[in-house]
DNA sequence: AGTCTCAATGTGAGCGCTCACATTATTGGC
DNA sequence: GCCAATAATGTGAGCGCTCACATTGAGACT
């Protein structure tokens, strides 16, 4: 493997009898160069399999063509398929995507954040927020690029791009009511969670809206295993309930488990609900009445405005809501008697 | 927001009294600086906010402490807690990591990776590589930095770590002899896999050591509804098995739902294994014997072992081999009668 | 014909760093 | 007390690009 000098703007220009200004402009569709020149210097490019060097063009240039986006790690679903979708969408908008898993979610790691997008001069960063002390309440004298915010609380006045969680529990706890059903426990998510919270008030919301008391609610950790220590819980201190809402699909699959153990059926005995319609959850023993988020819009949107942020930062403000879907299985049934 | 002008090597040197090269020398942890004159420029440093920017560091410099990542997307649990670990370790190396996720796994795709790494100029590449389409052969030609696969074929002569998934899936079946199964099949996963061949073969070869005929094997995609396709189409050829060796817990999943639909118990009709270990799989009905791997070893390894590689480009070529482990649960019990 | 445009190209400078070397201060050996 | 060796620092150059401006040539108007 020689390693031979790296091929640059100059060799491209030498070889195609143009000067590397001309080069520059070809590699950045700058409008102002002849077609046949145009035609001429892309075939050279292609020849010499020349690539322009990000670092040079970074150093000289206004902006990076890069996003940052901050990740909340690969461990839970919905944050990951978040990832997944936006890397997709900014690559497909031209830009380069650097990911940067937040370790633990404390405010000091925030700036470290910061600091590692503005070391690599991000034009812009998407920040997955799902809880406060991983969203930026105001950054914009420390980053100098746009933020939008995803997944952060509903009503959230920075840019961002959220998902109706609210609505989407209020949907299954409706349909349970409509059911029959008036004596609904709850198994929720973690409540510093923005979405787990938002999750709990729909549920509280519908009890409501029909003057029916609350059940109990046990606060799991997302975790199957945390499902069925809750549902554990909550026949310990109450075995009345006909229904549950679950904060997400793996915790109603751990509180199956556990209703099974002292067997309780589902839905027969009592009815369940989950959260996020994992692929796994339509195989459930039995299949999973659950809400469906779209998590593919959610990462498309929060690019497209991002980078509508990017070349414009006069773009409005505003928070853009996604419905989520109720998906109706066989874990819902009217309430025994 | 006013655009303040960036700070550079200058402006700290210029603060502290020194030359931008003994400031350069402190952020490189270069040895030949006063210790006094090290404190100086770092609390300048600090007092400034000031962060040297990647770009020009690249551009100036010989290797730019940046390592490629190519994923394979984070639809597959064991991919996605590869991405994860990787990440982890290479920042407590002090690496910053680019993640390029794979879009379809065509040979063409392999190349614009290449591209993409090159323009960016990383020091070396961590290839997440489980089926063929996806792995480098002979990329010393292109790459001029070192390369570790991930997940590659098991006895593949490139520098890489992979899990033995040969020997899981042997555990497993010998497990399911021990208990006195004779009739096994299989539902496997996309042969186009390393890994799902990999336990596939070790099926085979357990039966053979036993001098056992094969069952049936019904091959999936993985996902939860292959698997429940699956045993269907082995139900509808051979209900007379005893036990099902599924290539990943998803499957199994899948299948032990078909499995209840035609009333077949499980364990006591028919016993079942899965793979990988999700953390979804002890509160399956039943929980499910499956074989855990060590993702967080596997991430580790990989690039422990390529920066040794970028440190010493003679460091032998070798296989890092990691061993599963069985973990045991209600879903395997002896055959019926 | 003469200027006035605009499109297409070329030129100079510099982005913020690290490299390789040159220089100066400091020590130790005899 | 002098020279070599070593530690600590400084200097010049240049990485490969894009920016802002200068230049050229052709056609369009009076």
């Amino acid at each position: 493997m020689q390693s031979k000098r790296r091929i640059t703007l100059d060799d491209v220009a030498r070889e195609a009898g143009v000067s590397y200004q001309t080069v520059s402009r070809v590699i950045n569709n700058h409008p102002s160069v002849a077609q046949q020149t145009r035609n001429r210097v892309e075939a050279v490019i292609a020849s010499l399999g020349y690539q322009p060097m990000r670092a040079a063009q970074n150093l000289a240039g206004k902006h990076s063509k890069t996003l940052g986006i901050v990740s909340f790690g690969f461990e839970y679903y919905g944050p990951s398929q978040m990832v997944s979708n936006i890397e997709h969408a900014a690559r497909a908008e031209g830009y380069d995507v650097l990911i940067h898993t937040r370790q633990n979610s404390t405010q000091a790691n925030v700036s470290e954040e910061v600091d590692y997008f503005e070391r690599w001069q991000v034009d812009g960063v998407l920040n997955i927020a799902p809880m406060p002390e991983t969203s930026y309440d105001d950054m914009s004298d420390r980053y100098h690029v746009p933020v939008v915010q995803i997944d952060i609380e509903l009503g959230d006045n920075s840019p961002s791009v959220v998902i109706d969680q609210q609505y989407g529990t209020e949907m299954v706890a409706e349909h349970l009511i409509k059911l029959g059903h008036c004596r609904i426990c709850e198994i929720s998510g973690p409540q510093n969670w923005f979405g787990a919270a938002a999750r709990h008030r729909g549920w509280l919301n519908v009890l409501e809206r029909h003057n029916l008391e609350p059940g109990l609610s046990v606060e799991g950790n997302w975790t199957a295993q945390s499902g069925y220590l809750a549902a554990q819980e909550l026949l310990r201190q109450d075995a009345s309930f006909t229904a549950v809402v679950s904060g997400n699909d793996q915790m109603a699959l751990g509180a199956m488990c556990a209703f099974r153990e002292v067997n309780l059926r589902v839905p027969e005995d009592v009815s369940i609900v989950g959260f996020d319609d994992i692929p796994e959850a339509a195989y459930f023993h039995p299949p999973l009445t659950t809400v469906r988020q779209d998590f593919a819009q959610l990462g498309e949107l929060g690019i497209q405005y991002l980078i509508e942020l990017i070349r414009d930062p006069d773009t409005p403000v505003k928070q853009h809501v996604i419905q989520p879907q109720m998906i109706q299985r066989l874990s819902t049934a009217p309430p025994p008697g």
